[in-house]
DNA sequence: AATGAAATAGTGCGATA
DNA sequence: TATCGCACTATTTCATT
C-alpha cells in the first residue's frame, strides 16, 4: 500500500513538539505516559527529552506557585528607562542578583526593560525600586497588579 | 538542655516553605531528593507535598520552554483598556479561549489589563490583536518583546 | 505528623535491530 | 532512532509511633 504509511506516521518533528507541549502543560509527566500519550516506547521518550533538555528546548521544570503563600503576594510590572542614553545599558546584568525580579524583557517603545517583580508588601517594593533605579542607573514607571485571572499558561498543543 | 531544642528544628511552615522554593526552582526533584535537602523521610515530603497541592500552594507544574522551538519566537506585551466603560469589565473571561495569551494581569493604571502573549509572526500578532479587540471590545498598545535576559525565575530560597 | 517497610511503578542504560 | 530487557531508584500506601 504504497502512500499508507507516510499518512498515518507522525512525523518526528512533530512529535517532539507533542511532548514539548505535554511537558509544559504537566512538567512531572512521567515518560511512561508521555510514550502512551505519543504511541513511543518509554525509552524513546527518555532518549528525546533529554535530546531536548541538552538542545535548550526544554529549560527547565518549576513548580508553579501562588505567591501568596510565599509571603510575596504584591506583583508589579516595572519600566525602565536609562538616564544616561550614552551609558552602554547592561541592566540586564546589574540587575541579575536581585531576587525579587522574576522575569525581565528587553523591549521596544518608551522604556529599554520591562520587569516582573513580586515582593512583600509596598514598604519591599519601595525598597526594590530604590534599589532597582540604584544598580541600573534608570528611572522606573511601576504598574501594579491587582489580581491575576491567569498566568503561565501552556502553549497550544497544535 | 532547655530551649536548645527550639533552635535547633525547623518550623513547620519553614518546611513547606523550603520545599515549595525547592520544587519552584527544579520542578521534578524527586521526593527522596527533597527529603534529603529538608532532613525528612521520603513519605513525610511526599505527605506534605500532596497538601500544598490540594491546599493551592502548588498550582502545577511546567516545562520551561524555549519559544522559539516551538515556533512561536515574538512575544509581546499587550495593555488593554474597555472602549465603553459603562459596561462590566468581564476581559478576562472572553479572552480565556484564545490560546496566544500566556498571562494576563489586572492591573491600577491607565489600562484594565497587561496580557503576555506568544506569536508566530508580525502576521499573527496582528491578527491575534484584532481577536482580542473584537472579543474584549477594547482599545490596545502593544510592546514588542526585542528579546528575553531571564524570566520565570524562582523565588529565593530565603 | 513522622517513620519504616513493602508493593507498585518509573528511570536509565546497554545491547540490538 | 527505535525497541526490549534488566538493574536500580522512586512513588505510594499503610501500619506504627
Amino acid at each position: 500500500m504504497p502512500g499508507s504509511c507516510t499518512s498515518r506516521v507522525i512525523r518526528m518533528e512533530d512529535l517532539d513538539r507533542k511532548i514539548v507541549a505535554l511537558l509544559a502543560g504537566d512538567g512531572r509527566m512521567s515518560f511512561t505516559d508521555l510514550g502512551k500519550a505519543t504511541g513511543l516506547s518509554t525509552s524513546a521518550v527518555h532518549q528525546r527529552v533529554k535530546r531536548l533538555e541538552q538542545r535548550g528546548v526544554i529549560l527547565g521544570y518549576a513548580a508553579l506557585i501562588d505567591h501568596t503563600a510565599l509571603d510575596l503576594p504584591l506583583s508589579a510590572l516595572i519600566s525602565i528607562r536609562p538616564i544616561d542614553p550614552s551609558q552602554p545599558d547592561d541592566s540586564p546584568e546589574r540587575l541579575r542578583e536581585v531576587p525579587e525580579i522574576e522575569s525581565c524583557y528587553s523591549v521596544a517603545g518608551d522604556s529599554s526593560y520591562i520587569l516582573i517583580v513580586r515582593v512583600a508588601s509596598p514598604g519591599a517594593l519601595e525598597n526594590l525600586l530604590a534599589v532597582i533605579r540604584a544598580r541600573a542607573n534608570v528611572s522606573t514607571t511601576t504598574t501594579i497588579v491587582l489580581s491575576t485571572p491567569y498566568e503561565h499558561r501552556p502553549p497550544a498543543l497544535t
